[in-house]
DNA sequence: TGTACATCAGTGAACGCGCGTTCACTGATGTAC
DNA sequence: TGTACATCAGTGAACGCGCGTTCACTGATGTAC
């Protein structure tokens, strides 16, 4: 017989979960600092000492939203670098995978871009942790590329950062266009595109 | 004789500007919609009631020191386009404007890279509004560049955009260095540069 | 210049409300024999 | 398989507190004559 996990166990681990879909929700329209205890458990329906059977407090909820979001974000990013080499073929790909991602998971998205200036430190700490560490997987996958030849470590890191925030600008560019009309998202997607092309002239053209 | 402020108007002037800087000082630590209008009054030394005379909301003071914060980078996003065309020397002096406008205006910056996505949808628009303008005015210092030719008006502030963002983007790991050792706010500003030459290389090529 | 009235920035008491946190509890699930 | 005890996710009452907003007020400043 498999192992499965104890009743008790698994309900937990359901509520914990509705926990985080519950703020998520509720973060579409606030920041985590004015999200309240008894907002969430309450959307739950739950009793607010509930709260403190999973999280210590909202604060620690966020971090584990970070996890989430940051999680579901890291085979995009992977995918978005390793398509992203040179030509116009490619890089249409890599801007069709992020507005797939920000349509599947909004939410998400929009709770990283605002909280990673936010005013809870614990969970921007967290924020950036991950995205530093996107940096260097992005770099490691730069590096595999003929064309990294010559460049230093440094000069990869410099363009991993690069792709990394662009990533994420354009993907808040994206989140603003989810109710407004398709010219208007085209007019992101071409802009978003175009920028991406600068970048990879000068990228081509780095060691001239 | 000239004309005098009548000293009610300027007392209340003075007032206003005493809640703006004391919400600047406490939106160090937390964002807006978590900034409390007795904790702001407690800060001023004013009873509660008299926040009214001047706001209608903590957003509606909120909104008023985006003006404030974006004022104030006017000049200087004007003055860093116009010395950022191509060669290192300017980007060097570019990049030394962005570190000293921050050193001078931390807490403004910090403010609007947190509200830029925050929760309190009048100022959240306040600041795109003004950051498209932005834009709109990069475009038209880039337009005069010799280099322009040729670009058409969609690319220059496609290229517009890239600049602003990327600005934002190194005034934002600046503020993070504020109290970091001098070797990594070095760290920072080679990083930066070479973002900066990249994007120009870039640039050169554009037409190619 | 002096007087009488109007304006209005700031006051202070009072309100109802929802907040985060504490505590002892309940009852279903887990475990040992 | 059955029994006796342990665990622990979720409950519900209670608390003290600071919040945003209202209101009638005060007294210095402004204005008209």
């Amino acid at each position: 017989m498999s192992h499965t996990l104890g009743i008790r166990q698994a309900q937990k681990q359901k509520t914990r979960q509705a926990f985080l879909d519950a703020a998520l929700t509720l973060l579409a329209e606030q920041s985590l600092s004015s999200l309240g205890l008894r907002e969430v458990t309450r959307a739950v329906g739950v009793a607010p000492t509930a709260f403190y059977r999973h999280f210590r407090s909202t604060a620690d909820l966020g971090v584990a939203l970070v996890d989430e979001a940051l999680g579901s974000l890291h085979p995009m990013v992977r995918d978005t670098v390793a398509t992203t080499e040179d030509n116009d073929e490619r890089i249409h790909r890599a801007i069709e995978l992020i507005t797939h991602h920000v349509d599947a998971h909004p939410a998400h998205i929009r709770f990283i871009a605002r909280e990673r200036n936010g005013g809870v430190q614990p969970v921007r700490e967290a924020i950036q942790a991950q995205l530093s560490r996107f940096a260097e997987e992005v770099k490691a996958e730069l590096a595999k590329d003929p064309q990294a030849e010559g460049w230093s470590d440094d000069d990869l890191l410099m363009l991993a950062h690069l792709y990394v925030d662009q990533m994420l600008i354009t993907a808040c560019l994206f989140l603003d266009t989810v109710d407004a009309s398709p010219q208007e998202r085209d007019e992101v997607t071409r802009r978003a595109t175009r920028q991406l092309r600068l970048i990879g002239i000068g990228r081509r053209h780095w060691l001239d």
